[in-house]
Order: C-alpha cells, then sequence, then structure tokens
DNA sequence: GGGAGTCGGTGCGCTAACAAACATAAAGCG
DNA sequence: CGCTTTATGTTTGTTAGCGCACCGACTCCC
C-alpha cells in the first residue's frame, strides 16, 4: 500500500497545478528505525516528505554526544539546506519512528523552487518554523529538567504519530535529548507512577495526554502555536 | 559619519545593480546598548544590517531566564522573518555592543526579495547559516561547560567587532548565555589567571586570542566554518 | 525450552551549576 | 570629598544530572 502524497501536509497544501508537476516524481520509500538520511556535511541529492514516519535532526559533537535540534514528520520535509542553498548541513537525519516518506530528487525539488511560486513560499514559511524549533530547544536545553523535556518529547513525536503509541527505546530518547538513559528511565518512571504513561521494553503509550501537556514545559505550546501560525493546516482541502 | 554600506557583509557582496536600487534606501541609525530592536511576536516593520554593532536574538522563557539563540554583526541581518514569511518569531532581537546600522523598510526589502535575484540567494544562504549557529547553540548548551561557552561567546563577539576590546559586564554575559553572573564571574576569573583575557569592570581586553580558541569547546569552529562555507567574504570585493 | 542479547531499573559517589547572602571596590555624582 | 550605585568576587549550602557498576527480567531465536 503507497503512502500518499496527501498525507504530507507540505504537499498537501500545494496548489493543483504545482501537484500535477510534482507528483509524479514522488518515490515512496520505507524508512526503517535508525536509517541515516543524511549524515553530517554530506551533499544531499534528495528530500524526503514523510508520511508516516518521523525523523529527527541531530547534531553530534566531537566524542559522539548528541542533540536533536527539531523533529520531522508528516509536518514537514528533510532536506532544507537544498532549497536554502548550502546543499548540505552539519546535521545528521535519522529516523527516530520508522514508516513511509516520499522521496523527491534535488534537481526536481529545486526545478520547483526556481519558479518562485507557491512552493518557495510554502517552503520558506516551513523553514521559519523549523527554526522556531531549534531557538526553543536550545532554550530548553539550557532551562529545564530532563522530565520536562521528555514530556515535550512525547508530545512533539505522539503530535506526527496516528495512535497514541510510540515505539521507542529509553536509550534512543535519551540519544535525542542528549542526556543518559538512566537519566530518561527515572524520568518515564516518574511519568508511569503517575499514570500518564505505560512503559513496556519499547513500547511507550500515552494513556493521560491532557495530563502530560500540564507536566510540560511551555516550549512545547510556543513551538506548536508558532507552527500553526505559520503553516497553517486544513485537512479538509 | 555616516556608516557606509560596504562595512556590511550582505550588503557589500551585492552586484552593483541591486545595490543601486537598495542603497538609496537605507537608513543610517545608531543602536545603543540594550535596545530591543524587535520583541518576541512582534510583527516587524524594518530589518538592519549592522555595520560596527553587535545584535543578540534571544528567546526568554515564561519565568524571565533568556538563551541567546544566535549573534549577528556587521555579517548579518536581524529581520530574517521578514522575507521568510512569518513576519515576526518568538525571539527578541537585543543590542548587545552599541553601534551603527542601517535600516530597511520591510516594503523595499520584499519588494528586492520578490525578484527573486541575487539577494533572495544571498539572504536565504545567510539564513541557512543562522540555522547552523543555532542548531550548534543548541548542542552547546547541552553537552559544554559554562567555561567553554564563555569562550564561545568572547569569540563569536570578537569575530564581529574591530578591535580586540568588548564594553560588557558580566551580567549582561549571563544573560546572554541564561547562565547565572556568578557563573560568568568564575570563568572570567579563570582566563583572566590564565592571562587570556583583561578584565576592568565592564571592559574586556582579549590577550591571547589562539588560546581562547584552544580553550574553547568545538562549537565556535563548527559554526565558523560552516558560515564560511555558506558566505564566503572577499572584502577586496 | 534454554541460552544470549536487549531493555529497563537501581544504587552510589562525584561534579557543575544553582540559590542566596554577603564583601569589596571602582565609578559616578552631588 | 563623601555617598550612592554598579560591577565583581567569595562563601556556604543544595541539587540535577553524570559515570559507573550491577541486577533482573523480558524476548528472541535456535
Amino acid at each position: 500500500m503507497s503512502p500518499s502524497p496527501q498525507q504530507n501536509h507540505l504537499l498537501a497544501a500545494l496548489p493543483d497545478e504545482v501537484q500535477q508537476r510534482l507528483f509524479p516524481y514522488l518515490k515512496p520509500v520505507t524508512l526503517p528505525l535508525g536509517k541515516v538520511l543524511y549524515e553530517s556535511g554530506e551533499i544531499q541529492h534528495q528530500v524526503f516528505f514523510p508520511t508516516d514516519a518521523i525523523v529527527s535532526l541531530l547534531n553530534v559533537t566531537e566524542n559522539g554526544a548528541s542533540a536533536e535540534i527539531s523533529v520531522v514528520g508528516n509536518d514537514g520535509l528533510i532536506g532544507v539546506s537544498l532549497f536554502m542553498g548550502g546543499e548540505s548541513t552539519p546535521s545528521r537525519a535519522l529516523v527516530q519512528s520508522a514508516g513511509s516518506a516520499l522521496q523527491l530528487s534535488a534537481r526536481r525539488l529545486k526545478e520547483e523552487f526556481d519558479r518562485h511560486g507557491d512552493l518557495l513560499l510554502l517552503l520558506l514559511r516551513y523553514t521559519q518554523s523549523l527554526i522556531t524549533q531549534m531557538a526553543q530547544t536550545a532554550v530548553c536545553n539550557r532551562h529545564h529538567t530532563i522530565d520536562q523535556q521528555l514530556c515535550r518529547w512525547l508530545l512533539l513525536s505522539l503530535d506526527r504519530l496516528p495512535g497514541n503509541q510510540l515505539i521507542m527505546t529509553q536509550e534512543l530518547i535519551a540519544n535525542m535529548l542528549g542526556v543518559r538513559r538512566e537519566g530518561v528511565t527515572t524520568a518515564a518512571g516518574k511519568l508511569q507512577k503517575l499514570g500518564v504513561i505505560e512503559y513496556h521494553r519499547g513500547h511507550i503509550s500515552v494513556l493521560d495526554r491532557p495530563r502530560l501537556e500540564t507536566l510540560c514545559c511551555e516550549c512545547y505550546a510556543v513551538v506548536k502555536k508558532e507552527t500553526d501560525r505559520l503553516l497553517p493546516w486544513h485537512p479538509n482541502k
């Protein structure tokens, strides 16, 4: 069953005319957990529009420590630097939740981008929402506890998934947040004790999302609000 | 003495034709220390091209804590969201080092941007370099010590100033880094003991820049390298 | 059904950074 | 000059998160 372009908000938001030009070139791909779409500094030849996968952008330090700087799901695309002009970035794009995406060659994307029409406007606004997310991540890393950050991370992921289930080990979450696995264990333990989530060997179920939002720092809300403002999303297009 | 547009790298990098269209509309302004160019969420009506001022982009949390997410000097402009399409951002733009800038109305900037010529390409590349800086700031906030971050911050500021002097209290630096003033005092004390800087009531002189770079985390180098790649700067244009 | 590997939970010592209070001293100003 | 303000230095707890070690328990797979 091939993923539909309409599942990706950016693709769905394009006018018919652009869709007709672009969609024939979209190639469905499946993204397994842990796959690296781009390595830091690598020239990028494709962009990816997730339909139900989630991809994290990570910056990795010299000594191997990492930190997630943004999360991309069916609300966005991977490969911003292609149209921004750099062709590569110092970040790694890592599949955080397995699923599908639609792949488009750099050439086709740039062709359409260079028409300076709706695609350009849309992608620039999307890029601004990414910037917002990165900025807020920086603040969150500075000022908020692991407990709060875990909540933020769960909410960001949940927004990009169909159900209320995450397939994700604590080890992986720790890598994303750039903290120790034990730190995540402790934080997740608290949430479980509160009945907010249920943890079971790599399967997280969020039982009480409203509660999760109250436990979270403001960072989630800030990003969400700004993203909604920049990219109003009407599923019933 | 009015600041010359050629002092700003972005303006200087524009082809003559664009310069002739744009430069007549540039208005010199002086930016005093502490001035707020944009408040979070505020609609922006101007962009600023610093010639010798330095402006910090800060995100502020609910409880008043703040964190700098990027630094802009004569290498860039303030007001990226204007051409990205959002018209505002959740960040505050605060003058960190007094000086001059050239101001341009949103209308004129967008007019030129919408020609989809060299200005568009240049500004998008600049935006990507900003993204790099933000991403690296997020990592740095997560993984590096105050000592290291102070070095990074000094180097970033130094690159945007003519001499080796900074006018800047520890209190202000602490606000930028999002740490306590005492933390900066301790870190700066170490640097002074090592003879790398000299501190004197709001005046910092960097005595041994090479040493400063060795004490710094990799973050400075990562950002510098990527920025140089994205925006090769030839003063002898 | 019985290992091997994976995942999560726990305890302990350690350090960086925080919080709050206080000391000092230079700069500025009447 | 003497007083106030501002900038920096210092001290004494306290705490969040780290590093490390280890254990138990679930899963997978032969």
